[in-house]
DNA sequence: CTGCAACTGAGACTGAGTCGCAATCGCATG
DNA sequence: CATGCGATTGCGACTCAGTCTCAGTTGCAG
């Protein structure tokens, strides 16, 4: 399972010549075993429960190959600190971020994508890459938050030092 | 000048019974004298060169005063901490970030506004806000950077633990 | 003037992420 | 097997933005 992505690992890792360790597998194996979005203190915190002795440097330092290797993702989801996903080739996706339950939705919208071209042509900007994302209330959530509530709602996560409104 | 913005946020005080001192005047005039986006510190560190005596704790909890009277928006456009900018009741804007030199475009496109509200549909998600931003190289750097060299540009923005592609 | 809530600065604290370093590993070579 | 050497690791110290605490100050209502 995962042989494609482990293989593009292990092949970024030859290349230049470092090695896939115990540890790197470990995180590796963890980051695509089921979660979309993760944080690296949860993958310590998970590794660490299955008794794999590994520190969060460690941690760190391997989710930065796995981005460099392109096959994961680093993403701004929370108000604080990043969160990794793995990556399909060719596929991009941007985000809806509930405020109410956290739940990441991922979606696809090519009309957006081409238009952000535009965008760029019109300002002779480069672009190398983008994040877009929108928070709000999910469809589970929404039956139990009226719309007034809802900015209650941001209000509430905010006291509590939750997701802010980025803007 | 900047009156209306004053009074928004006089009133806004008023209505919750704080007061307007010299130091969130002062923290106020700092953030709508010149600069679009700017980060907490910046504006420390200008108080502090103009003579002012200001803290970093009050600056934040200015800032937030700012934020929640719905005058100045808080957005991440470096890849780490926030930075504030000014908002234009009505108007809303995304981001243009460049890689080389740091300038920050603000763009405007209603197709892309209203695709996003399609998607938010698509999915039953009532949104509160949205957060777009292209990185890239702007029209100013490109001449002097190929895009082959873009790439490079990125891994040694990357390498001076400078920004980050988001994805 | 008094009282009280709002405000402030200083500095301690937090939490994500990074770095330096000495110890260790893995492997090729002699 | 011994040696060497770069890659790797864990540890703990560090950084940096942002937050919190608290004691002292301010400013207004009564």
């Amino acid at each position: 399972m995962r042989t494609r992505e482990r293989d593009i690992f292990r092949k970024y890792l030859e290349r230049r010549g470092l090695k896939l360790t115990t540890e790197r597998q470990a995180v590796f194996d963890e980051l695509f075993a089921r979660h979309e979005h993760v944080e690296a203190d949860e993958i310590l915190v998970r590794l660490r429960g299955k008794g794999k002795k590994i520190s969060r440097a460690t941690i760190y330092r391997t989710l930065e190959l796995l981005v460099d290797s392109g096959i994961v993702g680093r993403v701004r989801i929370g108000e604080i600190g990043y969160r990794y996903e793995r990556l399909r080739a060719g596929e991009h996706h941007d985000h809806l971020i509930c405020n109410e339950c956290g739940r990441v939705i991922e979606f696809f919208e090519p009309r957006i994508e081409s238009l952000q071209d535009d965008v760029c042509e019109r300002y002779g900007f480069l672009p190398l890459s983008h994040s877009h994302q929108m928070r709000g209330i999910c469809r589970q959530c929404r039956p139990r938050t009226s719309v007034v509530e809802a900015v209650a709602s941001a209000e509430r996560a905010k006291a509590g030092r939750r997701p802010h409104l980025v803007h």
